[in-house]
DNA sequence: CCAATTCATTGGGTGTCCCAACGATAAGCC
DNA sequence: GGCTTATCGTTGGGACACCCAATGAATTGG
């Protein structure tokens, strides 16, 4: 029995930041090539994902700050890989949308961090993996 | 059969770097009350853990940036939790170690850290964390 | 004895997150 | 209708974590 803390490496905390830190890495390298940085990525992916959507809504999906998020879909727009629409029922918020472009590259990104998130996994059994994700989605839905 | 960056959300990935955000938030907020930042604490652990040990080698095993050491060790020892000793075998080294003050505040965070880490855990069965941290500990190690 | 490396430190830069404020708009209540 | 309250996008400032590069002192290797 080792006592509490002698071991902060193997702290749940500790180790799931460490391999979160790995994960996010691989990831970010991985997307680089098409030019986007993890959370333009994101906020890409989730756009793609639940359509017309305003930055507030984006922002609490993905637990971006609303701050950072203003920077993030200026970039994305200015790439010409996102749209901001004024929403005609809702006149404070902005419909953002995909552009067909924005697609294309959501598409290629989706193979590169798919293949990101193998090499993350590769110690690891496929039963292995689906036990790992079962158990953090229990944690990340449940609280 | 769903396409595979349809829910960016269920990427190993993306999970682990939310829950770990959780635990990051759980312990910080815990060992807050002694007065000490996560990288403060972690380092502080180590320090005791290694003995004397020099702060390239801290570094090294937490993943910490060398110039960042120097801030959080400069904390620590103005706190009077740490010291740092000019290593009389290799005098460009500083060996760090813990005061009996730095031992006492540590025995403290361990049993809030360690709290913390029940809470991020606790929708699961103990055999579930068990699991979890088997799986988490293969990932950080092998590769 | 000389080149290569390591150590602590300093510097600059980026990205993530938190708190606060603002004008504009919307929603709830009397 | 009017009033308060809340939300939306945006801007601001600041703390912290992570990365790259460079310095002088000191150690190591051939």
């Amino acid at each position: 029995m080792t006592s509490p803390l002698q071991h902060l490496q193997s702290l749940p905390s500790w180790l799931a930041g460490r391999v979160a830190a790995r994960g996010r890495g691989l990831v970010a390298d991985a997307i680089a090539a098409e030019g986007l940085k993890l959370m333009q990525h994101a906020v890409l992916a989730a756009t793609a994902e639940y359509g017309p959507v305003a930055q507030a809504d984006l922002g609490r999906r993905l637990s971006v700050d609303p701050k950072d998020m203003v920077g993030i879909l200026n970039h994305l727009q200015q790439a010409g890989l996102v749209l901001r629409t004024p929403d005609p029922a809702d006149r404070r918020k902005n419909a953002v949308t995909v552009t067909p472009e924005g697609a294309a590259v959501l598409r290629r990104c989706a193979a590169l961090a798919e293949a990101a998130n193998n090499e993350l996994l590769a110690p690891l059994t496929p039963d292995e993996q689906t036990q790992l994700m079962a158990l953090l989605t229990r944690l990340h839905e449940a609280p």
